[in-house]
DNA sequence: TTGCTCCTCACGTCACGTGAGGTGGC
DNA sequence: TTGCTCCTCACGTCACGTGAGGTGGC
């Protein structure tokens, strides 16, 4: 006659825990040689071991419970191997996946995973009070000097997205400035409100910025979380300061969400 | 002011489904930007809309709402990068352990993962009658002779495990047999169990055979679902059938649970 | 009145782990 | 009597999906 266990013996002769053993008594997965009637007390065989071997090791390979009983009761050797190889495909499925969430996260955080987007910065801009209207430069900085403030930083300027899709949509031009700007003409005081922003710097005169545009774009999409919310652009050098058109300096930002590499910060 | 969205209009700007974006007003991490007092009607500002594509940008990078709410809250830059990489580093863990499971059951249906074990084969044994003894096999080979039996295979010995670990526990030598063998001296009628064997075959005497079993051992626990049983020997060929050491054939079975390959069967 | 949208429970998922509260044999 | 083992509920996990049953505005 065969040597039995109580689920104590069993657990510790097979590394399964007696709350395992109970469930999958419970789901039918592996139930015990005997149950007592009056006490409900279990009785394992020693010659369950091996099953409980079997199972032990399926289940460390992430199979699910309903799929090793199938395999269990599989009639033959191929309908064994078909439903362990199904579940491997599944597992490479994941693996996949997987794979590619860790590379989207290093992109995120910056990761030399393909080579980093060299001329792209980051920063954060704070809020900052300015001049606005809906035209040019240069009436903000004589309406800034008539009414005796110095600008902040380089002028610039918010779209709408909706402006390089639709053609329509808001725009403003600003210079910052030290002081509260009274309305004049259509000049209005404003305040410009933080962001972060991915940067490109585009050289030279207005045409050809798409290109930047471009590029911003692409690496946004693959490098950033992206966040809707109108674009930015500074006007470090134009034609306020240099007739040189080879000088000027444009950037443009995008909205994002920040992960990644510290960079320049600006206020 | 800002635009307001109905929970429905948001879900599809979004592409979350209603039923997420409850949940997640439930559990704080995306809440409406007004609740009707009345009627529980959530209201979310379109410049929510950004921030629910950053999460569920995370979400689709299986990473826990939970974290999503710390990676939301991080003070700073750092502490926001340093929740990604932490998300990172588990999923590269799991990673590996994936693959992991992946190479092992890819071992288990005996993929060329790893070169293929080449001298080892498998073999389902079905039940057998046989003469069994415990000593050797020329008398067994004379008793079944001497009662008209004829041999329906190779003389095999069936050897308890504790043999090789505690040198005592059972063995037994066995002819099978077309038939019924009748009990003389230390001989009896058995019938030798069904088994599924990986089996390794030695060339020569026996000295030498612990190298097949080294080998067998190594495979069984690499590539197959070792169980625990009696270890089996066959003598395809031995002292009985001829004087040429060289020609000898010892074939060994270590008893698993069958996955891989279909090769030989035996019965 | 009929659709449509919105609401709040309550339950299921998967493979157990964690108690709570109680029993039986040495 | 004290430990120890064993038992059966019941609940929690994680991120929702799936109903059931009901309401409010066009």
């Amino acid at each position: 006659m065969a040597t039995s266990l109580p689920i104590g013996d069993f657990s510790r002769a097979t590394h399964m825990s007696v709350k395992t053993l109970r469930y999958y008594h419970s789901v039918g997965l592996l139930e015990p040689a005997d149950v007592d009637r009056f006490t409900g007390h279990r009785r394992y065989g020693a010659d369950q071991i091996p099953l409980a071997q079997v199972i032990r090791r399926f289940r460390a390979l992430d199979m699910p419970v309903e799929e090793i009983r199938g395999i269990l009761a599989a009639p033959d050797l191929p309908a064994r191997n078909e439903l362990i190889a199904g579940h491997l495909g599944r597992l490479q499925d994941s693996l996949a996946r997987t794979r590619k969430a860790v590379t989207e996260l290093q992109e995120l955080l910056g990761r030399p995973g393909g080579a980093p987007d060299a001329d792209i910065s980051h920063r954060s801009v704070a809020q900052a009070r300015a001049a606005a209207i809906t035209a040019v430069i240069g009436e903000l900085r004589a309406t800034i000097g008539a009414q005796g403030l110095a600008a902040a930083g380089p002028p610039g300027g918010i779209y709408a997205a909706e402006l390089f899709t639709d053609e329509r949509g808001q725009a403003t031009v600003f210079i910052p400035c030290d002081g509260e700007a009274r309305p004049v003409g259509r000049v209005e005081p404003v305040v410009v409100p933080a962001a972060e922003l991915a940067i490109i710097v585009h050289p030279g005169p207005d045409q050809g910025i798409d290109r930047a545009y471009g590029a911003l774009a692409a690496h946004v999409a693959r490098r950033e979380l992206a966040v809707d919310g109108p674009i930015r652009e500074y006007y470090l050098t134009g034609r306020e300061d240099t007739p040189d058109e080879a000088a000027w300096r444009t950037e443009v930002g995008w909205p994002i969400f920040r992960t990644g590499p510290v960079s320049d910060h600006l206020s």
